[in-house]
DNA sequence: TGTACATCAGTGAACGCGCGTTCACTGATGTAC
DNA sequence: TGTACATCAGTGAACGCGCGTTCACTGATGTAC
């Protein structure tokens, strides 16, 4: 806290806290490399040591509040009771949707910067200084608890390719379509609940789906050969 | 086309012409009300004649593109064949889905400017200059299908409640995933099996979940009295 | 322990820019008589 | 059919602004000897 004269010391995160900040006060646009700076009582130049120009304190950002995100997932998923309690054998996957989708409507601004356009993950030149490990990215805590439901029997191999995708896009859809006012939720206790609903809804349909005994005509059984990822990571 | 001298006749819409393409090349927010007003070949205060405020034409531009995308959405869902024509319930409800990611994945830029935030329905004050018949949101469409689905013996009426809001955040979680290139599907083909996948997987879940015969112990089988909406609209 | 010096992380002034919006204006259009 | 006039939809100059970024600079820090 006590700022020591001239030399910071710890500007670079402290930019980054008050970008985010700025982004919670004004939207996830709204805000200036300038005033970030000022904000930290520095001077706006004094940001090009720590990033290339305002586009790089941007991906900075996101990259960390996706850490962060990802890391709250694998928290709250470690906190649910693992599935060899018996009974409910999609609790930890509606915990991961519930957090996620929580996480955007309590920060909705954070939550558009962290979902906006722009290669998130992938090209690993963009800055190396990887302090600690590097936390999950959210779609990493959703691909492991989808292989742990499998391993249990609460979700059919033949289910398992693409499903990260499936459940992704639903608790992602819920999560967007709330934070940007497409759609609003009067009762703050719905979220969670319309949150457990999606996650239930996606993970049963999963399931029967992959048994194709319904008897659909439509050219849609073919589940492999799908080629999905997020950038060039992974 | 050929522009008489002085008065415009047509400034409004050439105005949000001007604006959507400029969205495309630029980006959603990338372009400014001057750029517009130039690409027209007008000065930059007559856009004011039309519009209050370089926002008030961005809400303009966003209502005519989400009515846009409501209308496709209606004209590919009645190319599909009812449901009266026997075998496969869900068609029509698979081109809903289907026309929608396809339209934002086609559109990226536009697609992010329709789904960005700012209340798009609601506000009646706006602008009532109602040319024809309003066009149908997106989630009105959708609203349709599923009751329609309901009425055809598709889906179980419990489970109608609610449904429309859980079906549209997959469909459309799976749109912002792929534009906003948090996810990224190589084979254009993919978009059209994924959203195909996902309505079904969404639609079967909600068949099966109804039937409250799983007899997993979570307290969310009260799917009343949930309060969705968007905007005052409706 | 003391001194020289390279490196690091700041300063602050200045750059050029394009923006949204306002203002007093004027040319074109349409209507009343 | 012609004229007067109100209204509409443009013009173009100007406003004040804050922005990202660059530049030559300087104070603080840490290391070699």
């Amino acid at each position: 806290m006590a700022r020591r004269n001239y030399h910071h010391g710890e500007l670079r995160a402290a930019l980054l806290d008050a970008a985010e900040a700025l982004v919670r006060e004004r939207g996830a646009d709204g805000w200036s490399l300038r005033e970030a700076s000022a904000r930290v009582g520095v001077s706006s130049s004094a940001a090009y040591h720590h990033f290339a120009s305002r586009d790089a304190l941007v991906r900075a950002l996101r990259r960390r509040v996706l850490g962060e995100l990802g890391e709250r997932l694998s928290q709250e998923v470690g906190r649910a009771a693992g599935p060899e309690a018996g009974g409910d054998l999609q609790r930890r996957l509606v915990a991961v949707g519930r957090t996620y989708v929580q996480w955007a409507v309590d920060d909705p601004s954070v939550a558009r910067l962290a979902f906006g356009a722009g290669a998130p993950a992938g090209d690993p030149a963009s800055d190396s200084t990887s302090d600690a490990a590097t936390p999950p990215h959210p779609h990493d805590v959703l691909d492991a608890e989808l292989d742990l439901l499998v391993e249990v029997g609460g979700l059919p191999a033949a289910a398992r390719p693409g499903a990260d995708f499936v459940v992704w896009a639903a608790v992602h859809g819920l999560a967007t379509l709330l934070v940007d006012g497409l759609a609003r939720l009067d009762d703050p206790r719905a979220v969670a609940r319309e949150a457990e609903r999606v996650v239930r809804a996606v993970l049963t349909g999963l399931t029967h789906e992959a048994v194709p005994s319904q008897g659909w005509p439509t050219p849609h059984s073919a589940h492999t050969e799908r080629r999905t990822g997020r950038g060039a990571g992974k």
